[in-house]
DNA sequence: CCTCGGAGTGGACACCGTCAACCTCGGTTT
DNA sequence: AAACCGAGGTTGACGGTGTCCACTCCGAGG
């Protein structure tokens, strides 16, 4: 069994993605890996270090995801669209992903995982901006509000408050920004 | 001492508007409100009943501003701005109204609470589109989609990730919906 | 007067994160 | 070759948490 770091990992995502993230206890991860209570404690300097790992590879699952080839707009599209599957195919990681009491988000690895979705998405933004889409406004306040817009849709979904159609709903909101 | 009730409930409040979600526990409320670290089950059947009142107040009063008079179109405005405002002002209670594994989601009065907030705000969305505006789209995905615009825009706020102007990106979300 | 039930108390249990002491064993140094 | 030592794993402990249970207290109703 080599590199317990990785398979401490591999168990706290599948835990996560099975129980959800009330379920993802260091002494859960550590019966379900085979070792002791206090193992995880090696190699992680507590539980936030653990699950901010956990985040990081979920920030690179979502950042790291191809994109079909098309026009900028195109490109920008199925990003969005990409974002908010990937909160619903994996919900308790994306929840995860936010909680800040749960992560570190100083953490060097999230954040620069995090900043590198951040940053893709912008660059999408700025290439589609160039092709005369909503030049007027500042790329950096247009990916904000656009990701942000994405995010929430997101975020309520996953909450179970409201009822409608998350299709019709993205519909509309990709339509109030790319039309 | 009247009402151990109600004064769990202020204490649970203050203590989250304090310190954070983390430090809302029932042993603490429970001191903080001068009675034993038990007293609080006589009235709430577990933490997250207590932590459900908590969060019911917390939509009553997002729900509860009163909006300026003005066009349909100038009232949905206000009640957009005030929601991010409500969410920046109140950041550990915004936080909790949304947390559905603090809080029971199906109990009545939060249930009630909420969707007040969610019909409320889908009907000043009706009440605009009745002026023309955005009548293509059904109100219950315009009202999903905005909603969510700024429920993202909020929560991304809180979230320690993104460092852009929220002011521009508010505008930039109020723009794309309210152009 | 007695009773009886709601409200508060204190103790217990299981679980959690974290820490400190210990043990083991493979590689390094002398 | 012998001594060492540190990385990695184990065990046990501590304080904190939610929740259950037995107990007490007191005031209202018969």
């Amino acid at each position: 069994m080599p590199d317990l770091q990785h398979r401490l990992i591999a168990t706290a995502t599948a835990l996560l993605a099975e129980e959800g993230v009330e379920a993802v206890t260091l002494r859960r991860i550590a019966k379900d890996s085979g070792v002791s209570h206090s193992a995880p404690l090696r190699h992680f300097s507590g539980r936030a270090q653990l699950l901010s790992a956990v985040a990081a590879e979920g920030f690179a699952a979502l950042g790291g995801g191809p994109l079909p080839d098309g026009t900028p707009h195109e490109r920008l599209l199925a990003a969005c669209r990409a974002y908010v599957a990937f909160a619903l195919e994996n919900p308790a990681l994306f929840e995860l992903m936010f909680r800040h009491d749960l992560v570190d988000t100083a953490e060097p690895r999230l954040a620069a995982a995090a900043g590198a979705v951040f940053s893709r998405f912008g660059a999408l933004v700025a290439a589609a901006q160039a092709t005369g889409w909503r030049d007027d406004a500042t790329e950096d306040a247009l990916a904000a509000s656009l990701w942000a817009a994405l995010h929430g849709l997101a975020g309520l979904r996953l909450w179970n408050g409201v009822s409608t159609d998350l299709g019709q709903a993205l519909a509309v909101t990709l339509g109030a920004y790319l039309a």
